[in-house]
Parts: structure tokens; C-alpha cells; sequence
DNA sequence: AATGTTGTCAACCGCAATTTT
DNA sequence: GAAAATTGCGGTTGACAACAT
């Protein structure tokens, strides 16, 4: 793999864009779009590599960004996302409409840090300073987790560890079960509450600007947990404390009878994810099989869920587009990809 | 006023992943 | 399938401005 082409010309100007060369660039994409960047600066006249041209634009020229300064709700969902996601700067910033992953990264490394520090808040844990200090203390606090699995294995951790897998598909950007979902609203719109597999128990949590799913642990099975109405499957059971139609938009075919809306069960124990994935139940998770109306995922031997009678949009779909055999052999994936990282994370 | 320090931000660099040839 | 080209990402750098001494 060689460098970039770029690399190899010369006379390319460096640094900071002239008002003139915005110009040009802004006027060449705006009517020719920008297509293959390598050639774009030969196309719009401009004495620089192609790698520098598209950073310029998405950086600064694009139409769509929004300028001045960081709200302190922005402010605040970039500390929420950053928790689950770490520096992920490109996820973070999706999330941000108008937002780029660099002035969100730069606005993490000049500001939120501190403001993270000042009150006590490590900010690549997002844990008190006295407990990371307490958990780790050789190391600095100042240096930013370059790899989420580096973690020790935490609660919080975990999250670090599969954002994407959970962001992914709670949020349902790759899956794109729904146009009219955006990769922005689609995060904060699952719903929160509770949901078992089999003797396995899920969690969603929502604040106001993110979702964490995590899992629990009923003491015992007797719980006031709510089966799904006329969607009987008898291994998967949804409770929520929200009329959200977050599963109709999602394009799940069921919905929630009113009746069935009750509140959390607060006798759950909830479980740290490194405890309950060290436990034999999770051990070569895997998807069994599965269809467009079944998904099993086994493990030693035994169904962890059954999942049945729900459809994704692709199988049922009246759409043509969304109903092609790839489509739905994407979702499959996806579940297996979930089902796997867990088995994987032990 | 001169110098040093700090904060902000745009842009670059290297690398890895993905796509094209 | 391999190599080359392209794209995208996160870390880092350096210019500049604001502030402190």
C-alpha cells in the first residue's frame, strides 16, 4: 500500500486556505460536486493534494455546519457520547448535526477535559478522579484511552469496550431499518426499560441525551415483567416505562398494548457486564439459526433467546429496495456480530 | 512595552480500511 | 488475488491570539 499519491507531487502549498482558494474549491464542488478528491484539485485549479482539499471542505466550506460556539447541551452530549463512545470523534460528531469529529475533538482537548478535571471527573474514564486513582494508580490520568480495551474491566468499561456494537444497533445506522431515522435522532430514540432473553435480562437506560443498554439480574423469575401482547413469543418479553413508537419507526412489526406499560422492576440487581459475561451462560454464544421470522442464539447447548414472530423491515417490506435477500442477510449479521462480541468479550 | 504562558483552532501526518485497477 | 489508489480517522503540530508576568 503506498503512500498518498499526493505525497509525491510537488509545489502543493501547505497550511492555512487563502479566501481565494476557498473560493475556488467552493465553487467547483458546489457545481460539480467533489467526486473523486484526488482530482479535485487539479479540476478546480488549485495548487494543493486532494487529501487537503476534502478536509477543507468538510471541515470549513460545507454548507451545512453550523458555526459559532459550542451550547452547553452540545457540550453536555459530547460527555455523555464520549463516555460510551471514548474517542470515537467521527460516531460523537454524527450525532452533532453541523458538528465535525475536529472541533469536537479540539473542543474535548482544549475545554471539556479541564471542566471534566475541575469537577472531580477523570475524563477518560468519566469516574470520580479518587476511584480511577484508587483502581489505577499508576497511571496518569492524563492520558486518554487509546484503545478501549486497554480498560480494566468495569461496568463503565464495558461500555468503552462495545459502544459501537450497541450504537450500531440500537441506533440502527448500519442496519438503516428506517430512512426517516437519523443517525442522530435514532440513539436517543430507543426506548428505555427492560427486556429479557430467556433467564437473561436487559436493561436500557436513557438520560436525556444517550442511551446505555446494560444488563440485569432478576433475583428471581416471578418478576412483573410484561409479555408483548399479541406478539407472544415466549422468550422474549419487553417492559417499558414509555409509549415511545421508537419499534414502529424502527420497523418492527409489533407494538405495545397500553395495558401492558408498566414500570421497571426495581428488584433487578444489575450486574457489572464483566461479571455477568464471566458467567458459563455466555460462554460460545453464538446464532444458531435463523430466518426472517426465527433468530436463535445458542449457547452450550442450550437457546439463550428465542426470538420469534418479529420480522425486519427487509424480509416483510412492500419496498423492493429494502427487501433484498443481502439486506436481511445484514441483519442476521448483525445479530450475530452482537451475539459474537459477547461470547468474545469473556 | 517586552516576554512568557496558555488556549484555540486549522491543518497535517501516519496509519488502517476500503475501493479500484 | 495482489497491488495501487483512495478514503477516513485520530493524534499531533504549529500559528495565532489572548492573557499574565
Amino acid at each position: 500500500m503506498g503512500r498518498h499519491s499526493c505525497c509525491y507531487k510537488q509545489k502543493l502549498r501547505k497550511g492555512l486556505w487563502s479566501p481565494e482558494e476557498d473560493e475556488k474549491l467552493l465553487n467547483h464542488i458546489t457545481h460539480h460536486g467533489h467526486g473523486c478528491w484526488s482530482s479535485v484539485p487539479k479540476l478546480a485549479g488549485l495548487q494543493r493534494c486532494g487529501k487537503s482539499c476534502r478536509l477543507r471542505w468538510i471541515n470549513y466550506l460545507r454548507p451545512d455546519l453550523k458555526r459559532g460556539a459550542f451550547s452547553p447541551e452540545e457540550e453536555n452530549l459530547i460527555v455523555e457520547l464520549h463516555s460510551v463512545l471514548g474517542n470515537r470523534w467521527s460516531q460523537i460528531a454524527s450525532r452533532l448535526p453541523g458538528r465535525t469529529d475536529n472541533e469536537i475533538k479540539n473542543l474535548w482537548n482544549s475545554s471539556i477535559k479541564k471542566k471534566l478535571k475541575q469537577r472531580g471527573i477523570d475524563p477518560n474514564t468519566h469516574k470520580p478522579i479518587s476511584e480511577v486513582d484508587k483502581d489505577k494508580p499508576t497511571r496518569s490520568s492524563n492520558n486518554d484511552h487509546k484503545s478501549p480495551s486497554s480498560s480494566a474491566a468495569t461496568n463503565q468499561d464495558f461500555f468503552l469496550e462495545r459502544p459501537s456494537d450497541f450504537s450500531d444497533y440500537f441506533g440502527f445506522q448500519k442496519l438503516n431499518f428506517n430512512s426517516n431515522l437519523t443517525p442522530e435522532s435514532s440513539l436517543c430514540s430507543m426506548v428505555p426499560g427492560q427486556f429479557s432473553l430467556g433467564n437473561m435480562v436487559g436493561s436500557v437506560f436513557q438520560t436525556p441525551v444517550c442511551v446505555k443498554p446494560s444488563i440485569s439480574l432478576p433475583p428471581d423469575n416471578s418478576s412483573s415483567t410484561v409479555s408483548r401482547g399479541d406478539h407472544t413469543a415466549s422468550n422474549w418479553e419487553f417492559q417499558t416505562n414509555n409509549t415511545s413508537n421508537f419499534f414502529e419507526n424502527s420497523g418492527f412489526s409489533w407494538s405495545i398494548p397500553s395495558s401492558s406499560v408498566t414500570k421497571p422492576n426495581p428488584n433487578f440487581e444489575e450486574v457489572k457486564w464483566s461479571e455477568y459475561l464471566n458467567t458459563p451462560f455466555f460462554n460460545g454464544s453464538t446464532v444458531q439459526s435463523q430466518s426472517s421470522q426465527q433468530i436463535y442464539i445458542k449457547s452450550e447447548g442450550e437457546y439463550l433467546a428465542k426470538v420469534s414472530n418479529i420480522t425486519d423491515p427487509w424480509s416483510q417490506s412492500q419496498n423492493e429496495n429494502l427487501s433484498t435477500p443481502e439486506a436481511s442477510d445484514v441483519f442476521s449479521k448483525d445479530l450475530q456480530r452482537m451475539a459474537v462480541s459477547f461470547g468474545q468479550s469473556l
